[in-house]
RNA sequence: UCCCUGGUAGCUCAAUCGGCAGAGCGGGUGGCUGUUAACCACUAGGUUGGCGGUUCAAGUCCGUCCCGGGGAGCCA
């Protein structure tokens, strides 16, 4: 007998007659002649109702309890009762695996986001975290569906990786040396190690994206980066994942546009696929969610040069606690301001001043500035960061000089430039500042399954 | 890393001026009931984050360390 998943049992609309399940139990209620099992098996949020009569239950049936997964055959019917339209009337109940109740840490209650983390292993069988792993994995899907319709390539970037230099992020370094390991006296610390150099791992897949766009024209990344940043804020994490696509015969224009394109994509595809899971975090996360999805999917986001952003931060007259001059970057309470306040939905802030923005990025025909994009939202702020990249070698290389990098070691990445260079853009979006977007979640330790922070290393 | 703020039962929290450590939920037992955040009764459950200090007396005051949360920096 084939199992039926929970989610066919109560959104069916015919009976499916006898029916096999297998999950967990969330709740049960002891009735004088039956008992109520609410079962779940992650299919979908809802749970279904399963009525078992005491005539049918064994000696096992009382520690039928919530958190024990159980085996039910049963019949599918239509149920008398208000609150669910299906439920199944058990013959036969297997209890597979048993949760004591004394020690089983999740009640039938609401509990605290900070409690559950520290249970991370057992959070997803709550209502909530059920909700947004399947949310997360529908959005996962989207940036694949997005990407492949418009004809991009799905590039496997590399993890490791040989340069020291990548970005101005901190790197974890990767070794297979015993922390034991003295190397002779007078040798390179490197020269023993697996790769015979220093290895890290990846805090961006861009560089090799650029390599790939121009072979195949388009290409996007997706997959986990990491930075070793001591920084403690519900906006970062060491492990994190990126979506870094990369284009062709394109400029800062249509860079913009592809961001807004595919963010207003996956909200769309999320909205469609798993309203009920959305629906949640609209009804108990916050009750604005719902209404600012709609309103980001209505209107174009806002553009404003980086120029015109200064001068709407000086006319708002605001104290800021930081002052805003032409020259430095947007501060965190600047960039909310624009967002949250200014525009109500997303605005891309373009043209950034040169002398704050990384060296491969193209210089305008002001000479000033350079064709950057940062895309802000409601609620988490730098949602994107992108930007043409600088396809002239000289241009390039003067800017490397400039900030002081060690141009033999981007010999490949320069070689792009002297062989049939080609005008390109991408940017890198942030996954989990996505999810936390669409959720209405504002700590990113609540959208990725186990975190990896500071200090934080468990499951 | 810096600043702010917290840590009391399994969970969420209360405890007045320094004066006997409590409630709700959850657990256990019993009752009631086609129930649905079920309901009613009884019951168990504490090194008040750790260490040190002040005091007749510390959950409460002081020092220090650990941990949580928020803000900042860095960024996605």
């Amino acid at each position: 007998m084939n199992r039926t998943s929970v989610f066919q049992a109560v959104s069916a609309t015919v009976s499916l007659g006898s029916i096999l399940l297998r999950g967990w139990v969330r709740t049960r209620r002891d009735a004088k002649e039956v008992t109520f099992l609410e079962i779940n098996d992650g299919s979908c949020l809802k749970n279904v109702q399963v009525v078992v009569d005491h005539a049918v239950a064994d000696k096992r049936f009382k520690d039928v309890n919530t958190g024990a997964s159980v085996e039910i055959r049963g019949e599918h019917v239509a149920s008398p009762a208000a609150g669910q339209s299906w439920e199944v009337r058990a013959e036969r109940v297997v209890l597979i695996g048993m949760a004591d109740q004394e020690t089983y840490p999740l009640q039938k209650k609401r509990h605290s986001d900070e409690f559950l983390r520290t249970i991370a292993h057992l959070r997803p069988r709550t209502n909530k975290y059920g909700a947004m792993a399947r949310i997360r994995s529908e959005a996962a899907f989207a940036v694949h569906d997005f990407f492949r319709g418009r004809g991009f390539w799905h590039l496997h970037a590399p993890i490791l990786t040989g340069s020291d230099c990548e970005g101005a992020g901190e790197m974890f370094r990767v070794t297979s040396l015993s922390p034991e390991h003295r190397p002779k006296p007078g040798a390179d610390v490197h020269a023993e190690d697996f790769f015979g150099k220093q290895a890290n791992l990846t805090v961006s897949g861009q560089l090799e994206a650029e390599l790939f766009a121009c072979a195949l024209g388009q290409v996007y990344t997706f997959g986990p980066t990491f930075r070793a940043e001591n920084s403690n804020t519900p906006r970062h994490a060491a492990e994190f994942w990126m979506i870094e696509p990369e284009f062709t015969f394109g400029d800062l224009a249509e860079d913009m546009q592809l961001a807004e394109d595919l963010t207003k994509a996956m909200v769309r595809q999320v909205m469609e696929h798993r309203a009920d899971d959305l629906e949640l975090f609209g009804k108990f996360v916050d009750k604005t969610l719902l209404g600012d999805l709609e309103t980001l999917l209505a209107r174009p986001f806002a553009r404003i040069s980086y120029a015109q952003a200064i001068d709407i931060l000086e006319d708002s007259k605001r104290d800021f606690e930081f002052q805003v001059l032409f020259g430095s970057d947007l501060q965190t309470e600047h960039e909310r301001f624009l967002a949250e306040e200014h525009f109500k939905q997303p605005v891309i802030v373009h043209d950034y001043p040169r002398t704050i923005k990384p060296f491969y990025m193209r210089l305008n025909d002001d000479g000033e500035t350079v064709a950057a994009m940062d895309l802000l939202v409601p609620r988490v702020g730098e949602l994107v960061g992108g930007s043409q990249r600088e396809e002239r070698l000289n241009i390039l290389s003067d800017r490397m000089d400039e900030q002081g990098l060690n141009k033999d070691a981007y010999w490949w990445y320069l070689d792009t430039r002297r062989f049939g260079s080609a005008p390109h853009a991408g940017f890198g979006m942030g996954f989990e500042r996505f999810l936390m977007m669409i959720t209405g979640a504002t700590n990113i330790r609540d959208v990725i399954p186990f975190p990896r922070t500071p200090g934080h290393l468990e499951f």
